[in-house]
DNA sequence: GTAAGGTTAAT
DNA sequence: TTAACCTTA
């Protein structure tokens, strides 16, 4: 137990989602006022009811405890406690608080609605103690809530949400906030976070790197080495043409704002203009703070509702064996087996295959896209429940899009588009590595050739894809 | 100022 | 087809 006498002006910042020290609103507001101490709340049950990846439970841990050591080098102790679900969390922080003593508490807020009910009720009990609270937005460049359409509304829409973006960023580039200095010794002993968790069996993550100048070594890469061609290259799921920086932003490990301003500088200065690849990948960004902008301002899609609600009344077929094949990679389409394959294999899957896995399971098999969009926050290193929920959505055609036809993707003909050669499914699907790259994208061809020891395609394309059409247009819009 | 109708563009 | 914005009356 920590028994210390901490001076009046320091601050307790609570981390949650933003496990860095670069450009961090919340520890570079409280580092100006005085001295710091930073803790951590695991929440190991209500982490299980949010379907978080094990993979991605491991890679915060190690995060974290890379983090405390980051933040030990300037003097700041990080304390780890543990609140089950967040109905705990204001008894946790309120201990915290009383044990050290301290009169003020930063936070980066969160806005998914059961972390913002969590931040309400610290909020209400520390008033109640007199605790002062600062909250500031953090994850985005935009914060949610201040793009509205011309007649006051959110947007609905991406690309008129782009431009409104793009616009009022030209205007205001943000600023970027240095990490804390080094500060004087507080005499309180770090609490180093755990490599285990109670009830978690967690899954290696060491492939990512855990270190703050790791992801910006790796973002430099990215910028240097591949955002030229990422317009070209992003949709090959063979190539490595993506950025892969999803982990670290979505843990908070890497600043939107700072990987905004070093493309802006590696594009001239320039933002929504300039090189093909720049603009193309800033654009990437602009879905995520999208996509945020929309779990804020419509709650009822955090609640597992569709977006359009006429969409509710699909009637999506029910089979376990069907989604047991496409989770485990066994559909007998080979991209689809790819992607589910190395989703499994790594917790990642590549962003074109995410969405062509996502479109057999709810049109082609015409199954319901929450069981979906739950499997993939399951196995996801990069889990984010906006940006996946976004995504699914999309896929399902139950989301914002107002696309003015149906769209199914054909699994065979995205295939051929974007692994001509077969050099992916071939990485992902060994029985497959002696077949004809064209045998791989035919559905006939496919069921004339195919090795005995890889299933047949457990859904007729053509015929599924009428199914899933007239699914959709039997429903009465209003 | 407002409503109605036209235009634009959508991973 | 739809949202968002623009033009016109």
């Amino acid at each position: 137990m920590n028994r210390v006498s901490l001076p009046d002006n320091c601050s307790l910042v609570w981390l949650r989602n933003d496990l860095r020290l670069d450009d961090n609103t919340a520890l570079a507001a409280a580092a100006q006022e005085g001295p710091v101490v930073a803790c951590y709340l695991l929440c190991p049950n209500q982490w299980q009811q949010h379907s978080m990846a094990p993979i991605r439970v491991d890679f915060i841990l190690r995060r974290l405890r890379a983090l405390c050591d980051e933040l030990h080098a300037l003097n700041i102790p990080m304390l780890v406690r543990t609140a089950n679900s967040y109905e705990d969390a204001p008894a946790a922080i309120g201990q915290l608080i009383d044990e050290l003593g301290i009169k003020q508490l930063h936070f980066n807020r969160e806005y998914l609605v059961d972390e913002v009910r969590r931040d309400l009720q610290v909020e209400q009990q520390l008033h109640q103690r007199g605790v002062r609270c600062r909250s500031y937005h953090d994850a985005l460049v935009v914060p949610p809530g201040e793009l509205k359409t011309g007649s006051g509304s959110f947007y609905k829409v991406y690309s008129p949400f782009r431009k409104a973006w793009e616009n009022l960023v030209r205007d205001s580039l943000p600023d970027l906030l240095p990490a804390p200095s080094k500060q004087q010794l507080l005499g309180l002993e770090r609490e180093p976070p755990p490599t285990q968790l109670t009830g978690w069996n967690l899954k290696d993550s060491s492939d990512w790197a855990a270190e703050e100048s790791a992801a910006h070594q790796r973002l430099a890469e990215f910028l240097q080495e591949r955002i030229e061609h990422y317009k070209e290259d992003r949709d090959i799921p063979a190539a490595p043409g993506t950025s892969r920086l999803s982990a670290w932003f979505n843990i908070g490990a890497l600043s939107a704002r700072r990987a905004l301003m070093e493309a802006v500088a590696t594009n001239s200065g320039e933002l929504g203009t300039g090189s093909g690849g720049a603009v193309c990948w800033m654009r990437e960004l602009v879905w995520r703070e999208f996509y945020y902008h929309l779990v804020d301002a419509c709650p009822r899609i955090v609640m597992g509702h569709a977006f359009q609600p006429h969409t509710e009344a699909v009637h999506w077929r029910s089979s376990e064996n069907d989604l047991e094949a496409w989770k485990t990679g066994m559909t007998g389409q080979p991209l689809v087996d790819a992607g589910m394959r190395q989703l499994a294999a790594t917790g990642w899957m590549h962003n074109r295959v995410r969405m062509i896995t996502a479109m057999f399971l709810s049109k082609n098999l015409l199954l319901d896209w929450r069981l979906g969009e739950q499997h993939f926050m399951q196995q996801l290193i990069d889990g984010d429940f906006a940006l996946n929920n976004g995504g699914w959505q999309w896929s399902a055609s139950t989301g914002t899009d107002a696309a003015p036809y149906f769209r199914v993707f054909n699994p065979f003909s995205q295939s051929q588009r974007f692994d001509a050669e077969g050099t992916y499914i071939k990485r992902w699907v060994p029985e497959l590595a002696d077949m004809a790259a064209r045998d791989l994208h035919d559905s006939e061809r496919l069921s004339a050739t195919r090795p005995a020891h890889y299933p047949q395609l457990i859904v007729d394309i053509k015929a599924s894809r009428k199914r899933a059409i007239s699914a959709f247009s039997e429903l009465n819009k209003s």
